[in-house]
DNA sequence: AGTCACTTGCTTGTTGACAGCAAGTTTTGG
DNA sequence: CCAAAACTTGCTGTCAACAAGCAAGTGACT
């Protein structure tokens, strides 16, 4: 009973798990300074650590590997980026939910410029053999492809999507040109028009789906 | 004239020009083997030499560097596609040519799986800021959308395309598209269903670009 | 033909940097 | 005070990149 912890720690003393998700928390963020400027093969374990203000090992000992961390990494912005997303769309199903899907990507994209990039360039690391992280983007964009089938089935139940589509089949493409896009955009910015891409997807959308006279 | 030189060379001694290649290509089709097993990062310009019948200091020596390498590796398939293409795809313009490509796509990677994929995996790298073929990625991209958005408006003056769309932003979308897919079947090559998405693609462009009636 | 000056293809030695590990040191908390 | 957790430092094997060299090829001039 006699000893009282917080009566002897002081403001910056913090608790065990405070000061590793603390340090987690900053040498993800160094991670993605360090991989916007230098790219994920550039970018050292030592980097990350002493720009975090730790030491050149924190970080190879806290996430493993570097794949290890960088797994971290883009799980983290997934989830962000998934926060986002749901907020947006809501319970909107059916073509609406898919054009506001769109405009979550360009607003995720437009607020966390520099998440965005960097959970597109893991992404993309994902298409190497040796990639840890293979099994989690594959996953990632399996979750979302369902999501959106599931989407397209509630419209078609709702009525406002046709039933002669297969819904699994739109999911595919509409994933496709998502991945398709943002990778585009991520390579050469300036020569992609992400907002009036959007919108020719969005008209795209309304004129294939949606059934006959509706909206 | 007076000196022959081939008079006096056997059968193994070739012509400097030869010799190199010979081993260009030799170092090129070893990197699309350990490409395939080790992803980029892990293959070792010293594995590339050396599985090529040189020594372990020839790739950087020819190369200059090991993005050097990935910059030939990737324009040297490149040409290959591209000829697979304009072969397959002729003259042909409008949704024929549309179609057509998706097609080409499909053959190229049934038929030079290795390259294809290798191709898919260099283009992803090129997302990294310190990729050394991220312009090479861009420029091809550039050349694919404006051929196709050439055909679209052949299209149109032909009579086969709807005049009320936009050739620029429909070429954007098709591109968009099959980089997608095929950056979506490179990493999950058993989860996507390569042939009926073309399927799907097909009747989606026949059905948004086609004019009422004809066809 | 012969040999000499020079170029090109290729190999080997070396260096600096990095990932990953292991053995330590400091901080926390009962 | 001591066990456990957070963190650091020392070390090793590997790699990219470079540089110095060797050997085969090439052309010019006799």
């Amino acid at each position: 009973m006699a000893t009282d912890p917080q009566s002897v720690r002081n403001d910056t003393a913090l608790t065990q798990a405070e000061r590793s998700a603390a340090s987690d928390r900053a040498m993800l963020d160094a991670a993605i300074d360090l991989v916007l400027e230098h790219g994920t093969d550039k970018t050292t374990l030592a980097m990350i650590g002493e720009r975090a203000g730790k030491s050149r090992g924190l970080a190879t000992y806290r996430f493993g590997s570097k794949g290890g961390l960088y797994d971290a990494l883009c799980k983290s912005i997934s989830r962000d980026w998934l926060a986002c997303l749901t907020e947006r769309v809501g319970d909107k199903v059916g073509i609406d939910a898919m054009c506001t899907a769109l405009d979550a990507i360009h607003d995720f994209v437009t607020r966390s410029p520099r998440e965005g990039r960097v959970l597109q360039i893991l992404h993309a690391g994902a298409a190497s053999p040796s990639s840890e992280f293979r099994q989690t983007s594959i996953d990632i964009h399996g979750r979302q492809q369902s999501d959106v089938a599931e989407w397209v089935r509630r419209g078609q139940a709702e009525g406002s999507i046709r039933n002669d589509v297969d819904a699994d089949a739109v999911a595919g493409q509409y994933i496709a040109y998502i991945t398709g896009m943002t990778h585009l955009w991520l390579v050469s910015p300036d020569t992609f028009n992400f907002k009036s891409a959007n919108a020719d997807m969005k008209r795209q959308l309304r004129a294939s789906l949606a059934v006959q006279g509706a909206q």
